[in-house]
RNA sequence: GGUCCUGUGGCCGAGUGGCUAGGCAGAGGUCUGCAAAACCUUUUACAGCGGUUCGAAUCCGCUCGGGACCUCCA
């Protein structure tokens, strides 16, 4: 591809040049949301980071199969393996069905992503929905002698995957010993032979609701084993980019990469990208410490951190002004400036859409200005070849909005940068601003508008200025909207 | 305790050896019925101390502060 795109891989812990492994196909997977609860905005980040990447890479011609799953069986409440299951847990709550859980925050995480314009993955496969090939793969990790089972339950032999050449603890960092030595106690560690390995299928407590039949017992798959299969399963045994929240780095993608290793003999991902987290007062924004916010909390402004409501795209080039792999702190008035940003952006976006080149006599080409156009490009290029630095990427978009603003208030011609030079403005803006960030103009709500519009009729009418009266009445027809003269009201209604 | 990240101007936030990041806010100007917008100019920086270097916000060391992970987490 003509970009030469540079990637931070957690694996190698530095930036690599990024080469698909069947170009110009990508296999992209990221970890979804576990569809117990509403997600909130430190969740979207992440996904609005992949976004931005999947984004990316379709624009600079990859064709990309994105992968994200939903999460619903097998996470586990607290600490250990021996927890509830979240979604059963939930259901036992509210008294209903474990799959009425699923779908009902499933359908809010996939509004609450299309409200900030982030675009749904190509395949979003479910853990319910892989019970047949999980349990596949259980079979083939006790087959291979890496994982064993333990009254009902197996577990993958963290021991004898290390002594079979592999390294547990590669991806996040971590020295197997210390692991060992610091591990907790935790309940349920009886049946492990190592309190670090980690649980491919539980057996289900008879009160536990999501059961699946297997060969060890009635049970569920453990959370790491669905991310494996369907990946696999969908981008093969080796894919390109694997991403996810820092907070999955350990232990969630370490097993994973273990037991992909382990089922296919290779190493299963190219590429690890790990975003980084929403902070609030320098805190990591998360359910636990109840500093969550919800999406909706932001849009009304009701939470209780918020002088005001902020919009989706608001929130959208609030997070894109920050480098993805540095936390964001989340604060009242970095929204708002964020907010005017945003908005000057978006008008921006709405006045090169209505420009059209005009040839001038006599205007010659500004070479300086040209250049600075053609560099912006270029720079923005740059800044998102680097790692996906969408922060400088909005730069310059700034310093091209700047000839936008000049050129709709003739403070400089067309002419000025020539036809290549005005199209490449033009065609970048947009291109830039819409495809790659996912900015997105925000129309706002016209109807006190046409109130306006409604009272001025009135007036006009009462002075009698009927041509007035009837041009008004044409701006609402030319909408398929008719004025209605009632006794004691005017309004309007839409045209039957 | 272990591993790792981090400290940039009033706020947010890029930048990792020499080159104006940017946005918001502040100041002045151009324009203007008023206002807004836009454009131009401009003020406030690299936690502290020491070292390496011709040169450090950037590399190294120490000190102080903040944070993440160490089987809940995006």
């Amino acid at each position: 591809m003509a970009q030469p795109l540079k990637v931070y891989n957690t694996l190698t812990r530095q930036k690599e040049l990024f080469e698909p492994i069947n170009p110009p196909y990508v296999g992209l997977y990221v970890c979804g949301p576990t569809v117990y609860n509403f997600v909130h905005l430190g969740n979207v980040r992440t996904f609005l980071t992949f976004d931005t990447l999947f984004r990316y890479l379709t624009h600079i011609g990859y064709k990309v199969r994105y992968v994200r799953n939903i999460t619903d069986v097998g996470h586990l409440v607290g600490d250990g393996d021996d927890g509830e299951d979240k979604i059963g847990r939930m259901a036992k709550l509210e008294k209903i069905e474990p799959m009425e859980v699923v779908q009902r925050y499933t359908n809010d995480f996939r509004a609450v992503m299309a409200t900030f314009n982030i675009l749904p993955p190509s395949i979003e496969p479910t853990a319910t929905g892989h019970m047949v090939e999980q349990i596949d793969a259980v079979r083939s990790l006790i087959g291979k002698g890496l994982a064993y089972e333990s009254n009902g339950s197996v577990y993958f032999d963290i021991a004898r995957y290390n002594a079979q050449g592999g390294s547990y603890g590669k991806l996040s960092g971590r020295v197997l010993d210390d692991l060992l030595n610091e591990t907790r106690d935790l309940d349920g560690q009886a049946e492990k032979r190592n309190p670090l390995d980690f649980a491919l299928w539980k057996k289900a407590a008879p009160e536990h609701l999501m059961r699946w039949p297997s060969p060890w017992s009635n049970g569920f798959p453990g959370w790491h084993l669905e991310c494996t299969c369907m990946s696999t399963k969908y981008l093969g045994k080796q894919f390109d980019i694997h991403g996810g929240g820092m907070d999955l780095k350990f232990p969630h993608h370490e097993c994973e990469l273990a037991q992909g290793q382990s089922i296919y003999g290779e190493e299963p991902v190219r590429y690890w990208l790990h975003s980084n987290m929403l902070t609030v007062n320098g805190q990591k924004m998360s359910k636990s410490l109840g500093n969550s916010f919800l999406p909706h909390e932001l849009f009304t402004g009701s939470h209780h951190l918020l002088e005001q409501a902020y919009s989706p795209m608001t929130v959208r080039f609030f997070m894109l002004q920050s480098h993805y792999r540095s936390t964001l702190d989340f604060s009242n008035e970095a929204l708002k400036a964020a907010q005017k940003g945003y908005r000057r952006l978006a008008n921006g976006l709405r006045i090169i859409k209505s420009l059209e080149y005009t040839p001038a006599e006599g205007v010659a080409a500004d070479e300086k200005k040209q250049q600075e156009v053609r560099k912006a490009v270029d720079d923005f290029y740059a800044a998102l070849n680097d790692d996906l630095n969408t922060a400088v990427g909005i730069a310059q978009l700034f310093s091209l909005l700047k000839y936008i603003n000049m050129l709709n208030l003739n403070q400089i011609q067309a002419a000025a940068l020539g036809e290549e030079v005005f199209g490449l403005l033009k065609d970048s803006f947009i291109r830039f601003t819409e495809n790659i960030l996912g900015l997105k103009e925000e129309k706002t709500d016209t109807s006190a508008v046409l109130d306006g519009m409604l009272t001025l009729y009135r007036e006009y009418k009462e002075q009698k200025q009927y041509d007035k009266v009837d041009q008004i009445r044409s701006y609402f027809k030319a909408q398929s909207l008719v004025i209605k003269d009632m006794k004691h009201r005017i309004d309007w209604a839409y045209e039957e």
